[in-house]
DNA sequence: AGATAAGCGAGACGGTACGTCCAGTCTTTAC
DNA sequence: GTAAAGACTGGACGTACCGTCTCGCTTATCT
């Protein structure tokens, strides 16, 4: 992985998906792979405890054993680092369920959404992620294409299926259709006013199917 | 105004609550309530002035014409401040709807909302507020009871007398209910991949309306 | 001493002589006096321990155990710093000689230069503060107000009492026969071509009076 | 011109002496000339452009279409190639001259320099190398031996005819005679307390050959 | 009418982090 | 083997805020 996607393109990019290797920029000295994976990991860990206002770029190059330099050389901003650290470590894309039935389908997708807010780091780091892209126009574009949007495919994909075997209605917008489950999730993660909970996520898509029907 | 809620000893919380006014609290000067004005005045201005980044106590203060010690006296944070100003600018409350019926008394407080998110800098404080809660505890928990559970209570009131007119169905979890509504409403506030439609409005009022009938 | 001149005025302002206080400067905190003495000592030090390179702000005010930014609410550079602290340790003023003589008077001043120079730190840093005022020309200024004229101020006036009684010819530019003596002296501190020893100073001085003779 | 005297061990330095043309020198790509006479001519072009403070390795590769690593292969510091751009460009060997009486030809010199250091960037650049020899010994070194005691040499020379010739007292220390002219030049070059006029010189030079008459 | 307190503006202070720049060194490829 | 490109550590720069702390003045109320 030798790209970091908030600065210029994604960053799995086409050529690393294949498995080959980054390419030549022509002369100089290449970038070390090693430095990168060490501000990532460490960019993780800062992430994961607790207190994010600690997650500085000072703390975050002297816990990679790092000099500042290297890290304002790949990343504009503390966010594109954290959003980098955070894509690194969990997988925006979700599995397709194998089964064709709307609801299980949408469950499948919403609990594992819910169970990685809740059961790992990831919440945090969301958190603190939509956070900072509140004052950081650029992390939030790149939030938003790289996560929110990534996540919605595999959401719009069970919709479309849905659409497509009559599960659901046909004249439906599937935007609203996916802000319907992912809202009342990202709501609860943010304002914490009720805890995140199966029942909910079960309520929720139960609810979505009968508004949804057809 | 004189209760400002985050800071949990206000000097004058009790009389306030009991809608007294300030009284004496022993000897000594008495605080200055057009200090207090002008502290939130100048909140309130930097907070609609775009860049979340520049509501600084320093620059509060001096826009304030105010010494950063009085701030400090009286609230405990940045944030503890930019949310009384906000709540001293906008009324937290929505007025109840003179119809009985659900679908209009729903979509009349969703639109109330969505409206003053869209169309005063409303929206931009609460992104900046709840950006600042996940990262302090108080005030998350002030911006939870004095806003989010300020909304519901009046959302809750809706959904009730719907349920009581057998408009929607009765083995209803409420607070589920209030965040098939809300949350889209916030999801796209904060993660801005939508914008905030009126037609969104109709159509997430109209799927859970058909989501929760009997 | 609250004022370091070169910022706006002499540090020994005539009412610190005369042993009058400061002055109140209108309200706020005043300017702690033992901080400031901690920071000229901390300098003094820094200056004398010889590699002029690591006199460097961060450094100084670690040695002083006071903040970056209170060293540069006082002074705007290294220079400047670096210069009070030097005058707050070394006297720019040369004692009158008590002689009427004109060589002994000379020799009695440019000896006392030159061991200066030669004995003390005091060599060292006005070889630093010469180099930096090169270019740094506030520094520049400074240092010819403070010390370079004020040394030549107690020159001038040895002259001048010479040329009164007669001992040196009567159409001289002072300036110039100042610098017959001082110029000499300067150029092998700096260039270090040869020695600053005592048999220098006797015979510059000797071959000054001669050319300056009636 | 292939050695770089403040280097101590420059490759070419042995061919160089001996006059021959940089030659062959093993295998390998030979150095390129071209790209010393652009680094050279960079550094002069950065020399005169006033702010010494700019006047950086970083500056000077970029400004000669360089890489850094290049510079440091050939020099050891800022200084040392700063030496050798200004005696590239300024000879630093004063031609005799043609008379034999000792004022004319004591004035003579002393003009040249004056007139170089006030006409030419070559004061600009003195007064920088002189700086950074206050805290770089081996430019201290180097600037001594290939600049001042260059032109020394000549005025040596002066003095020691015009004391063949009776001229100048015969029991003169050589040194301090040189002093008396040369150092109020260069003290006013670098203390800026006075200007540097013909009409110094020529006082300078007249109280010189008054004070040294046999 | 004092005395006693608090409120308040001004601003000094130690800290922490910012984002930038440069010094030197090292690594890779091109010539 | 020289050179260009440029990655990298390290350290200082000067600035901005933080939150705390005097300081001296003002404004009340309590004795």
């Amino acid at each position: 992985m030798t790209d970091h996607g908030v600065h210029e393109a994604t960053p799995a990019s086409p050529e690393a998906l294949k498995g080959q290797e980054p390419v030549r920029r022509g002369r100089g000295r290449t970038r070390d792979s090693a430095t990168t994976a060490a501000i990532l990991d460490a960019a993780m860990e800062l992430l994961v405890e607790e207190d994010l206002r600690k997650f500085t770029i000072e703390r975050l190059a002297s816990r990679a054993g790092v000099s500042k330099a290297t890290i304002y050389r790949w990343w504009p901003s503390r966010g594109a680092v954290a959003l980098d650290a955070f894509l690194n470590a969990v997988d925006p894309h979700v599995p397709f369920p194998k089964t064709t039935d709307f609801l299980t389908a949408l469950r499948f997708q919403a609990s594992a959404l819910v169970r990685v807010f809740r059961e790992t780091p990831a919440g945090h780091v969301v958190r603190a992620l939509l956070a900072e892209a509140q004052s950081d126009p650029d992390l939030a574009d790149a939030f938003r294409t790289r996560w929110v949007e990534a996540r919605r495919d595999s959401g719009r994909a069970v919709f479309r299926r849905a659409q497509e075997s009559g599960q659901i209605r046909s004249d439906l917008d599937l935007e609203t259709a996916i802000d319907l489950v992912y809202g009342p999730i990202y709501y609860r993660l943010l304002a914490t006013h009720q805890p995140l909970t199966d029942k909910f996520v079960d309520d929720v898509t139960a609810y979505a199917l009968r508004g949804l029907a057809p």
